[in-house]
This record gives structure tokens, sequence and C-alpha cells, in this order.
DNA sequence: TGACAAATACTCCAGTCCGAGTAGTCTATC
DNA sequence: GATAGACTACTCGGACTGGAGTATTTGTCA
């Protein structure tokens, strides 16, 4: 019923903000949600009060009160304790030094592309340049508002981070059209006969 | 106790398989890890024989034939149907035009970097270089003796992909460090004063 | 030839995640 | 003063994941 190890990093976000001062959940989400944290960690209401009670479960946090105004429901306040600040600060180490694999929807998309005949493969790659183009242009507007709306760009690391994938994603993919298109990647030969004479299944790999 | 929805990418690679020719849960498991394709698409039993569940529940693949060798247990076979194959190429094809948003775990890290003082967030982004540069060192000698090995570069696309990923994220972050240790981050200050004076709870955001 | 690891082909289920739902309150508007 | 809409603060059940466990067979090495 609640997570045990540092898979969701979602508690080490509840822990973050407990780590500021007490707050009860609903306040952790719109914590989170004011600082637009909840664009680079996943955040919704049932893993929130999930997350919250292992954290409980394990030390990491305690209740300090719980409050009722008029007949509203209860507010549970938590706070850290002193391990739970040890398990932020070594958790959030861990993830900086530490890369971990993930499993990316278009990487497993790409690893399942000769199922594709070549020239559409190709066509579908356009269309994702296309969207990567108005993604990036709108992340990048995004973040010049922000600069000037006086957020320092300490704020905006996790941003610039993505726009760095997305723009290494855009020119990767530009180039794999590229290569199909003109015919100098290894292997198009065989991909494309694959495809001739109605025969779009049974292949090897 | 089966998916309904496109979320879990095994149930594609499950399609691609049985869009080749029938086999049984098994099968697929082993002919994925033959390809490698394990590196791309997270794979363990439990969630396999989840995923066939639920195609055969959508319709998208049925069962041709039960076979039992000597005392083994069953072995069930499935083929794709017409529908499976259809939804096979358009997710695949949805999965490649349309990007998705990945909550990444390094992006949560950053997203939370300013809670550790300026000098050992550069030094823990130093140590994440070194494994960066490993790892990124590692991909490069595998795909080599895969090439060696006579695979064609159509079959490595996924792990270029990610490769350009590891180089993209690797230039970021010796930026960052550079920009940390250099002083010329903007709101580095700010950062720094919350660490002086034994004070290094308790700021905003 | 006997023993022991590895492979075969799953099954089971505790833990985890998710999003719709709920029930009350506050604000604005006509 | 009635209705609508947004906000507060959570609950719940069902879907999903992951990894250990099971029972048989095959390889292999002394």
């Amino acid at each position: 019923m609640a997570p045990n190890n540092r898979s969701n990093p979602l508690a080490l976000a509840v822990l973050s903000c407990l780590y500021e001062r007490p707050m009860h959940p609903y306040e952790v989400a719109q914590t989170l949600r004011h600082r637009a944290k909840h664009e680079s960690i996943k955040l919704n209401y049932g893993s929130l009060y999930n997350v919250v009670e292992g954290l409980e479960k394990r030390g990491f946090i305690r209740v300090t009160e719980t409050v009722r105004e008029g007949r509203r429901p209860e507010r549970t306040i938590y706070e850290v304790t002193e391990t739970g600040s040890r398990e932020f600060i070594d958790w959030l180490s861990a993830l900086i030094t530490t890369p971990v694999k993930e499993y990316l929807q278009f990487e497993a998309a790409l690893s399942l592309l000769p199922a594709l005949p070549p020239g559409e493969a190709a066509a579908l790659l356009r269309e994702r340049i296309n969207e990567l183009e108005h993604r990036l242009n709108f992340s990048k507007l995004t973040m010049d508002n922000m600069r000037k709306a006086g957020l320092p760009r300490l704020f905006g690391v996790e941003n610039e981070y993505v726009e760095a994938l997305m723009q290494a994603e855009l020119d990767y993919v530009r180039n794999l059209v590229k290569e199909i298109e003109g015919g100098t990647l290894d292997g198009l030969e065989m991909w494309q006969h694959w495809f001739e004479g109605d025969t779009p299944r049974g292949r090897p790999a």
C-alpha cells in the first residue's frame, strides 16, 4: 500500500517540501504546482497520499497535528524527521551522481522501426521533427517569459536539460531521415527488399 | 488484471513478434532477448503474461493451439488477429510521430538541486560526468562489436539515439558545472547565501 | 553416473500507481 | 438568494508492475 524504496520521485519531492517546513499533503501538492515541479515530477493525488503513508511508515516523516476547520475534511500536517532529512539528501545526491536507465517510448519505437516500410518510416519521422520543432520553440518562449518575470536561471535548470535532450533528439531524427531518404543507412537495401512484392510479414531480424 | 490501453510498450513488442509468426509467450521473451530488445523495452514475466492476457481480451491476438511436450508446462501459442495487426501499426506510428513527455529521474533531481549547497552540487555533478563518460565509451564499444559481427546499423538505431541523448546530457552537465564553479549561473549568489551562516533550511523558492 | 547449474514455461500476489469521485466551502454574478 | 464554478482536502477501487517461486528437463563436468 505504500512505496518502500526509492522508486517514486514524488516521495523525494514531498521530502523536499517538508524539509523547508511542515505541511499537509494537499499543501505539498499546491507548493509543487506553484513551483512548476509537477512538470518534472509526476504528481497525482492517489500517489501523493500513498507516498506520504510510505514515508511515515519508514520513519522519514511524522504527524505533528491534525486540524479541522469547520466541517472541511481534516488536514494532517507532517514534518520531516532527522532520518528523513538524511534520506532526502542521500537520495537526491544519488540521483545526481548515478545515471539510471530510463525506458523511453521513442527508444522502443525505434527498436521496432524495421517493421514499417522505409518510406513510411521516413514520413512518420518527418512528422516528429515538426512536432519537436514546435515544442522546442514553445519551451524556449516559456523560459524567456520566466526570465522576464524575474525568475533566475537556477530555477530552470531542469527545463534547460530537457531542452538540450529535445535538441539532441531533433538533430538525431533529422539525420536519420536524411540517411533513409538518401540511401546511406547501412541495412537499408535489406529493409527495402522485405517490403517489395507484397511480403510485408515474416521477415527475420 | 490486464492492460487496456497503450501504456505498456511491452505489449507493442509482443505484437511485433506475433506479427512475424505465431509464438508462445516464453518464446516471445526469448526472441526479444536475443534481439536485445529488452534493453529498450522493459521485459519481465509478470508483465509479459499480463500483457498477453490483455491483448487477447481486446481481440488483438488469439490462441491457435496449446501443446504439451512430456510433462513440461503447457505452451499456449498465440497469433495476431487482423485488428491486432492494425493496432500494431497504428500504435507504432503514433509513437514515432508524437513525442510523449517522459518524467526522467535526473530531471527531477535537477529541479531540486537548489536544496544542496552549490559546491556540493558541483562535486556531485562531476561524479555524474565521470559515470556518463564511462557509459558512453562502453556503449560505443558495444556498438562497434555489433558492427564487426555483421549487424547492420539499421538494427542499432535505438542505441544510436540513446547515445545521442547521453552525449547531450554530458555536454549540458559539463557546462552547468562550469557555470556553477565559474560563478556565471544566474541566481548563484542567492543560492550561496542560503547556505552561509548555518541556515541550510527554510529557504523560499 | 550422479550431481548441480542452467534453461523452460509459466504462476502468484504483494506492492504500487492512477484518476475518477466526493463532499464540503468560498466567490462571483445575475 | 440561487446557481454556477472553482478550490480544498482527500478516498477508493481497480488496474498494473515486478520479482520471487515452482516444477520439469536438459546440459555438463568431474
